[in-house]
DNA sequence: AGGATTTTGTATTGAATGGTACAAAAAGTT
DNA sequence: AACTTTTTGTACCATTCAATACAAAATCCT
């Protein structure tokens, strides 16, 4: 059932909009990334967009939150699900590098690390977006960790929180090779280094 | 003895000017440093600015290149004159933190992780600095460690390399919960289990 | 069909941007 | 003292920027 409103119909759906943003802000930064350069990702014109998201600024906050929800999310649930330690990190990077080193003209590295830490001081709001994200993440991590060490899946003196903290570090290092044009095989082959230097 | 030239003498130094820019970029980023900002702390005027560095990409390019050498340099200097590995690592940690977290209005995290990784696809010439930059800080740590290793100061089976990579992530953790505002102290008390972490 | 309502598209605004022209200023040279 | 050379300082240029005014278009409601 399609909900009947007044007036002329969007042309555009608001979270495709907020995904095209994403895209765009992801690429090229905050500062990098021109109004010409939504609108026309976003197939939207400059009205609709400003009476849509507020402004510039509002809609990168909404980008750097939504990107954690979406991404983030779904790559914390991979974590998660995952039966033994070692598959769950295991998978848990792969997942991250599928995202951080894609084919073609995508953006390269993590929004929040690669792009959105540059502006920290600049824009009102990113600092708290990026610290929430990095402890959601270390609390879910170590969470986790506790409940293999439970079921005897990890030692009892496993480190949970530490081993948390150096999953985030890792991330950094991914996001930031990737970043910088790091091949994505040598990354690959780079997972199981990283997966024995986080559970022994 | 003072080298007498022609014509009006300069107002400024080269490299005191550069330290300058290199502040504005750290600070704002390569967009968000605006020509005014970076001629306003060098304390020098425009034209000055284009005859002395070229344009803005290139006094960028200079101040990552040189950003590198001084502080990359200095950096890893501590490191590789420490007499034991636990006290090397622990030194270099302690010194970038020193470099990342700084107290007043100075710019927070790493020129090159926190802000010249958002350009690597804008400005011709980023990639190649920061990929340098990175192998290097590698091979001269792996090296280091191989010679503990003579030593019989790390283990014949410690592994030198996957070490030095993971240094360099924890390297990008720090510059990342440093840029994002985390209080310095806090990173601080992170320092040894990063230790342990590296050198077990 | 005609009015109400909302979105779209175009065209524009004032400000900020990177970059430069040009003349005055400050030194050495003859 | 006049000339040459180089830097400085101001004022400016064309472009791009984020943001908006306004009318046409597209839908629903009566």
């Amino acid at each position: 059932m399609v909900q009947k409103v007044l007036g002329r119909p969007k042309k555009f759906n608001r979270d495709v909009g907020l995904a095209a943003a994403i895209e765009v802000f992801w690429q090229k930064g905050y500062n990098g990334a021109s109004l010409d350069d939504l609108t026309q990702a976003m197939g939207i014109n400059r009205p609709s967009l400003y009476a849509t998201y507020g402004n510039k600024e509002k809609l990168y906050l909404e980008a750097l939150s939504e990107y954690g929800k979406i991404f983030g999310s779904a790559q914390l649930a991979v974590f998660e699900s995952a039966k033994d330690p070692k598959s769950a990190v295991q998978a848990y990077f792969y997942e991250i590098l599928k995202s951080q080193t894609r084919l073609g003209d995508c953006a390269q590295g993590c929004l929040m690390s690669s792009c959105a830490a540059t502006t920290v001081e600049e824009v009102e709001g990113v600092s708290e977006i990026l610290t929430n994200g990095a402890e959601l993440l270390i609390s879910t991590v170590e969470k986790r960790f506790d409940e293999f060490k439970n079921t005897k899946q990890l030692p009892s003196d496993f480190p949970s929180k530490a081993k948390a903290k150096l999953i985030l570090d890792i991330l950094q290092g991914f996001a930031y090779r990737s970043r910088i044009g790091i091949d994505r095989q040598i990354l690959l082959d780079d997972i199981d280094e990283k997966v024995i230097q986080v559970i022994t």
